[in-house]
DNA sequence: ATTATCTATAGATCTATAGATAATGC
DNA sequence: ATTATCTATAGATCTATAGATAATGC
């Protein structure tokens, strides 16, 4: 079982041009042909690494999932910080993981939302993940709520409020850019508008609403 | 130029079999042969109709998109009611349509958001309703801020956040439902407490903070 | 006469594989 | 001997159209 040298390159080569094609055309507009040729191999190379389309398509679904799950671990992972702190610096990391992947949760609202086995995979994938996250946070907004800095809140629901509010963000850019009136490289202004306005958001979710 | 009484029944057949499959499948993964299967027609009645795939799907995204803009200012337009009740309207109102056609947002986002052509199409399409909304919410922002009774906010900021908590939760549903504890049935359940969130979190985002 | 429908098929892909040949590692 | 690559093509679709036939409205 010595390590096939050649493996590397044409593998990873056709990897790399299967990630852009079916990143950009999804599973049914993607084509092996062009895969093979902008990996700048033999269309025959596709099938005798990885024998179907469907097996290329799974090795780039599975790594885009495990990315998702990590970047909200990524995020909000970090340790020993004040709540509101904390959530900022989650929000904005989280945003950040997505927007240096702007085509990453188109990719995966299309493939895996409206497919059922799909769901089911990803699910198990992030489960673990969310449930570690989830006890740790909510345990802090429950300090918070006690110590009457914060209104109590659920923290798979204010979780699920701060990931609809960057994905959208992100998702809807395109559409979005000229109509909030961004002439031109507009996008890193527009994504930290975007960046801010969710902190605030999630922020003002959070706060404790004064007796009066 | 008289009406042609065979027309309705087939070309409708038609668009109704192509909505639910260009709705499932997306451009490419659409099938004309299963088009036609399944409106009971001939596979080459759909060209003589329609001409070609591509002028079907542009029916069928054209109704979409509209509908699209039309459930935003449907929700929103309500006239003459106290800032906070308008919101929640709005924000349940949008809730409610887009759940009527659960589908209609993984469309737009995966037919719609990959593909420029596309966007200015459904940007010109939601600009004059949208701007007329906006002048009119913020409007009655102002004058709540003015007011003292809420803190200033920019209405198309707030619009987008209601947008991406709405959209967000229809989307991501097949994926969160099972995430959530919801074992059977839960489908409305889930919604509605989605909905109830969505309200509490906009509510709370022009909430004025109080002076310490 | 015009409009609607059907049968049959052209023409273009696309995925996958068979089988030959070259490169590589013992 | 095994692994990697290439050429060529099978086999399955899929969109689109040609051309004949039936139905419809003056």
């Amino acid at each position: 079982m010595a390590e096939h040298t050649h493996h590397t390159n044409t593998e990873q080569a056709i990897l790399e041009a299967a990630e852009r094609e079916f990143l950009a055309k999804g599973f049914e507009g993607a084509r092996t042909t062009s895969i093979a040729r902008a990996a700048g191999v033999t269309h025959a190379m596709l099938h005798y690494y990885f024998r179907t389309k469907e097996k290329i398509f799974e090795r780039i679904l599975d790594e885009k999932m495990r990315l998702i799950g990590e970047s909200v671990l990524t995020a909000f992972g970090q340790p020993g910080l004040p709540l509101p702190e904390r959530l900022r610096q989650g929000i904005e990391n989280h945003f950040d993981l997505l927007a240096a992947q702007a085509d990453l949760p188109r990719f995966v609202v299309t493939e895996v939302f409206s497919h059922p086995e799909r769901c089911e995979v990803m699910r198990r994938r992030i489960r673990r993940i969310l449930d570690r996250l989830l006890v740790d946070l909510q345990r802090e907004l429950d300090e918070a709520a006690a110590r009457g800095e914060a209104d109590p809140v659920d923290a798979l629901t204010l979780l699920l409020d701060i990931i609809s509010l960057n994905v959208f963000s992100i998702l809807a850019y395109p559409l979005l850019a000229p109509l909030v009136g961004d002439p031109e490289g507009g996008r890193d202004r527009f994504f930290a508008m975007r960046k801010a306005e969710n902190v605030a958001a999630i922020r003002k979710r959070i706060l404790k609403i004064p007796e009066r």
